[in-house]
DNA sequence: TAAAAATTAGACTGATTGGTTTAATTAAAA
DNA sequence: TTTTAATTAAACCAATCAGTCTAATTTTTA
């Protein structure tokens, strides 16, 4: 059977809460309600807020490490297409709330990135994680002569992926997709071969 | 003489503290302390702190189109390298606090962007000003051929000051300046014609 | 089944939040 | 110079913050 709560469920409520409201603007209370627990069993599995956000972060890149790994890995695709649908699908996953959270690891690195190393740290690892996913595929792409190659896949990843964080940043004043849509025409335009 | 508070020096300590600390995670005590201020006197000149960061934004607005406005029609340059001199001196300009902060108005849009309308309508307003600055520099570029023009320069000024907001994003987590350099290089190649 | 451990429950705490209030002081306008 | 308005000053307020505490309950282990 089991206790009452799942750390997984509380983790998921976090997630979202904190995804869409950001971290120092959601109270521990906010959590409570939303996953509607007791305050005593959220610090029985959780530290401290920190540790919770910690986690929810760890939560969100493992899930995200997957989804993006199964996405690359479909080989009725070209290494390119696999990208680009990877990133036609992130761009309509903002659809849900009216394109105004974006992702909550850009969204902790930009609120608390500079002052918070424990969870910068947290952070970065996960981002790093994701990179290495793109960079094999980049690499065979390049490999087959689709993507350029006068710039290593690694730092294309990179390229690519921060190019989406600066589109959310405008996504949430317009509220809608311009942004991404044009970021992702001309960025999978420059580094076609 | 003028009385004892200048409110210019005040948004002057909130764009400093705001820029670096972010919103939620400022309180108004803090601002008052850094500005050596009592609270009769900042709620004489603002109504909230809501407005307080709406009068920040402006101000920091305003002195940095400014600045671009100058970097963008310094002519002894090509506009292609006007582009490259202003970025680079954004760049560069993240050394003072060890590449932790970046920019106000990109942090602003993500910690509240999606939440605050009055707030994300001013960044919005800001940011759009800049784009016209940044395209009228690339439009001349383009007449020139030195910059590509199979995208509209307001599309290329968009997609570059974005870029260089996923960088910052990056930026915060490793606390120096490689993404950013890797941003410079690869976007002044790709749209380099 | 008995004992130990983990979880649930929510009242409570001290510190901090944004904001108000009232009085004293200073500067500007008449 | 007198009156009016703006500013300075800080004590004060209700609400909220992250986190603690103790007791009851439930599950697991022995």
């Amino acid at each position: 059977m089991g206790y009452k709560y799942q750390k997984k469920d509380i983790l998921k409520i976090g997630y979202d809460t904190i995804r869409k409201n950001g971290y120092h603007n959601v109270g521990i209370n906010t959590i409570l309600q939303n996953a509607n627990i007791p305050k005593g069993s959220f610090y029985n599995f959780f530290a401290s807020k920190e540790d919770f956000a910690q986690q929810v972060l760890q939560f969100y890149g493992e899930n995200s490490g997957k989804f993006i790994s199964e996405m690359l890995s479909d080989k009725r695709h070209s290494p390119y297409n696999r990208l680009k649908n990877l990133y036609r699908e992130l761009i309509s996953q903002n659809e849900e709330d009216q394109y105004a959270s974006g992702c909550i690891l850009n969204n902790m690195a930009n609120e608390i990135g500079g002052l918070n190393k424990p969870l910068s740290t947290v952070i970065d690892k996960i981002f790093m994680n994701w990179m290495y996913l793109l960079a094999d595929c980049i690499k065979e792409g390049q490999l087959l002569g689709e993507i350029r190659d006068d710039h290593s896949a690694l730092e294309l990843a990179e390229y690519i992926h921060t190019g989406i964080y600066g589109a959310y940043s405008r996504m949430k004043m317009t509220h809608d997709r311009l942004y991404l849509d044009n970021w992702f025409k001309m960025t999978f335009e420059f580094i076609s071969s």
